[in-house]
RNA sequence: GGACAGGUGGCCGAGUGGUUAAAGGCAGCAGACUGUAAAUCUGCCCGCGCAAGCGUACGCUGGUUCGAAUCCAGCCCUGUCCA
């Protein structure tokens, strides 16, 4: 059985539908990948998240490393028993946090040294040693270890971030391999960063396909250059990665950011949004995101979302999820959760089946149509 | 009937002469969230006004004072205890 193969089925404009084939399991591109950063998808259990549709599901280096600790998961049969999950995962290098928690790290060429945000421990993180827990955890897809910076970076510094990752790339390759038991069913992806710079996107790009890569990231995209800026990069950078090789646009977005994502020629997403926005009381429809603890809906007995399918939509009314979530109730959590991991997988199917029939541009027209309310 | 304690904005609760339209919390009304330090965070929250501002307001009535939620008197009410 093969450790890694992509194949396109079809391609309308720049976009494309496919799978990738692991021994795990079959991902069915464009993907969103539910974020289950600490062993778990918040407020979900394991078997709730494949019925929502997802094929894989994100893991956390950083926050594994911490606790439980990489050894202990490893002890513990790996990441899938751990968390009784059997498909694939992928897992995060602990590059997002390298921003995430600048205030309690420092970079140096070497790796990034963490003050845990828990215990304030000292803990250092090289591409090497990402490699290494991110096989102790028994990843599918591991991502290199990189730096995410800010949007806000003057291009001198992002043009000096870029190298650095490109140079941690080199390693994360050399270091991924060198587990060779795991890296003879693993995959290993490189990350793309150059901001909204062209020329060092395409230098980024060059870098990483000399040291070779199963799949390619576009990091560094939705911290705060918003999406006019973010769709004018993806305009580009998609298009300097391999064509034969997933693109997977890392932490995005919104479901219009997704749209917009996959029609200039992304494959893979992973979120937050759907999970935290949902403990936090927002549902995305169809027909846009709404407030579910806004007061126009405390006596509303429709659905979430009339045109979805999930069993949420077919069971509870807007009227109990506003008082669930107003009454800080559990429930409320793991409704709204799993409302919204299945309008991203509905999302998802829908643009995979509409290239397929290669009508995404109406699809994409009539989805904003009625997303973001546009004429 | 008596002795203590207490009555503050929808609720709880700080405040004991001016810097008090009155801390803080809750409730309420909105907003944000993008490779998860997030079941979190932010704003508004007496009335009128875009605003400056004006008007009301700390149980009630009266008093002291330049000035009172804060001091004094009487009254009303609540709680606990004693009869």
């Amino acid at each position: 059985m093969t450790r890694f193969s992509f194949s396109l089925s079809a391609t309308d404009g720049k976009a494309r539908t496919g799978r990738i084939t692991m021994k795990r399991g079959e991902i069915r591109t464009p993907a969103f990948m539910p974020v289950g950063t600490a062993a778990t998808v918040k407020a979900m259990k394991p078997e709730a998240v494949r019925q929502t549709g997802a094929d894989i599901i994100l893991g956390n280096t950083y926050h594994l490393m911490l606790r439980p600790g990489a050894e202990r998961v490893a002890k513990l049969g790996g990441l899938h028993r751990f968390m009784n999950w059997d498909r694939p995962i992928l897992t995060d290098s602990g590059g997002y946090q390298v921003m995430s928690l600048s205030d309690l790290r420092k970079i140096t060429e070497e790796g990034v040294s963490f003050r845990s945000h828990l215990d304030g421990s000292k803990h250092m993180l090289t591409p090497e040693r990402s490699m290494e827990i991110q096989r102790l955890l028994g990843s599918d897809i591991v991502m290199a270890f990189d730096e995410c910076p800010r949007a806000d970076q003057p291009r001198d510094e992002i043009a000096r971030s870029m190298e650095m990752s490109m140079r941690w790339a080199r390693r994360s390759r050399d270091g991924f391999d060198s587990g060779e038991q795991h890296a003879s069913v693993a995959a290993l992806f490189g990350i793309q960063q150059g901001a909204l710079h062209e020329d060092l996107r395409l230098h980024s790009a060059q870098a990483l396909q000399e040291i070779g890569f199963d799949g390619y990231a576009i990091g560094g995209l939705a911290v705060g250059e918003g999406q006019e800026a973010m769709f004018a990069t993806l305009d580009f950078a998609p298009g300097q990665l391999p064509e034969d090789r997933p693109r997977y646009l890392m932490g995005v977005g919104k479901p219009d950011d997704l749209v917009g994502a996959v029609e200039r020629g992304v494959d893979m997403f992973d979120c937050v949004l759907p999970t935290r926005s949902g403990r936090n009381g927002q549902a995305f429809t169809w027909n846009g995101p709404i407030n579910i603890r806004n007061a126009k809906h405390a006596e509303d007995t429709g659905p979430l979302d009339p045109r979805c399918s999930c069993p949420v939509c077919s069971t509870y009314s807007r009227a109990y999820l506003h008082h669930l979530i107003k009454s800080g109730e559990i429930l409320g959590a793991m409704l709204m959760t799993e409302h919204n991991l299945s309008f991203y997988q509905q999302l998802m199917q829908a643009m995979r089946d509409a290239i397929a029939a290669q009508r995404f541009a109406s699809f994409a027209a009539a989805f904003r149509r009625d997303y973001l309310g546009e004429s």
